[in-house]
DNA sequence: CCTAGATTGTGAACGTGTTCAAAAAAGGAG
DNA sequence: CTCCTTTTTTGAACACGTTCACAATCTAGG
């Protein structure tokens, strides 16, 4: 089993390289396995696919974005925590940010296994949003409103990086604009929404939210449960 | 010039029916050239790649959706416009939904001459937002606020899709209620936004959406200004 | 009708991601 | 070491989207 982790490792990074120098689209697997020193099939033995290549670098970017200790300093408040959290993880992609474009596309297809939103990448993006959740824990919101922020704040973090992927101004100053903006127009809301006044409104909000993220209901909710597959 | 247009409508239509029939990815060129009962060349000779057919399609159903005639009646109130041009908007796309799937990804890849943002598609998108710059034209906005505004709504329109592709509830139910209920939640903010009160914060967003949509700045703005291709 | 030129159609061939039967290498038990 | 099993590697082969040199068909002009 060691010789097998080994090679493995060496054909990921031989491919992230090439990913890197050439594109995602641009590398042929006959590209890696020539590169990595293997035939073909040997690649295909330690990657189903030439999408796993990519699922395992978003996988390894993540935890290198989780490394970041996301320890929050008492009394830091909301906009300097996410600010920071945003602005780290635009600097952890940055380096890989043109094969952003090979990524993102696909986290609008369910389907996809390599979706945002796929049960493949459920743990990735757990481990995502578990981010977002920390940097927002000290604010003591209710926790169905605070699941809701920490997914919001995912998406929101998903939209920007599918701007920061063609983000052609230098540095990228053009996102980290963006970021800032943003969050000085939405933090200030967190404050706003915890006051009386706007409770009704946060509830609706609240409500259509976990309406739109339930599962789709059976059409018989009585009897026994089955367990039955999800066609 | 007569035998080809003939030719081309109808290798478009045995594709369409194909795709919805077996979904896009699973439908062959082969497959499609052999049920127009043609050679796998001629095919490509109407359309230079698989891809022109999807775009073919999506030109072909926005031109649908403009046919309905988008005359508001006077005073009928913004939300009942939105209302119906979303609710329409899905009906249109119903029949295709499962094409969405094919559609939507490439949506969020700009280098993507399918996808929404880039210039290829610039005149249909173009088109999209000119349909709900209409529905909000009788609010008489100040013209950069309605400008943003109306893209707000396009891109509002393009997540909707995303959760309509796959939304399997009965009838795309709840898709539809989630247009409700966003529509619910985010019709009361524009009056709101029209308060005195609310310009400064007005403000900062449009000055933020602005900056973000902004092309990248040249780096030496001064000088002659001479076309240079944007690499 | 004929024929030159344009238009439209043909199918073999290329490079791609992926699969697979079989070969090679590595391990372990005797 | 030898034999057997498991792990790893090999490269030919498949179906796909796409290209292209060529063939068939159509259209004018004589």
């Amino acid at each position: 089993m060691k010789k097998a982790e080994l090679t493995r490792q060496h054909v990921l990074d031989t491919a992230l390289a090439l990913f890197r120098k050439r594109g995602f689209e641009e590398t042929t697997m006959r590209d890696i396995a020539r590169a990595a020193g293997l035939a073909l099939g040997a690649a295909y033995y330690h990657f189903p696919s030439k999408d796993a290549l990519l699922f395992a670098f978003y996988d390894a970017n993540q935890s290198a974005t989780e490394a970041r200790t996301r320890v929050y300093p008492t009394g830091e408040p909301l906009r300097a925590r996410l600010g920071r959290l945003f602005h780290d993880r635009l600097h952890d992609v940055a380096p890989n940010r043109t094969l952003l474009g090979a990524i993102i596309p696909r986290h609008a297809n369910p389907a996809d296994p390599v979706s945002a939103f796929s049960a493949e990448s459920a743990d990735v993006r757990a481990r995502a949003i578990a981010l977002f959740d920390a940097a927002i824990a000290p604010e003591d919101l209710p926790p169905p409103t605070r699941a809701l922020v920490a997914r919001a704040l995912w998406a929101a973090h998903l939209g920007i990086l599918i701007y920061f992927a063609d983000d052609r101004s230098p540095g990228q100053r053009k996102t980290h604009r963006l970021v800032d903006d943003v969050l000085d127009l939405v933090t200030p809301l967190v404050a706003l929404a915890r006051t009386p006044a706007a409770a009704p409104l946060v509830a609706q909000v609240v409500r259509a939210a976990s309406r739109a993220m339930q599962p789709d209901r059976r059409s018989g909710p009585r009897g026994p449960r089955s367990r039955s597959r999800a066609g």
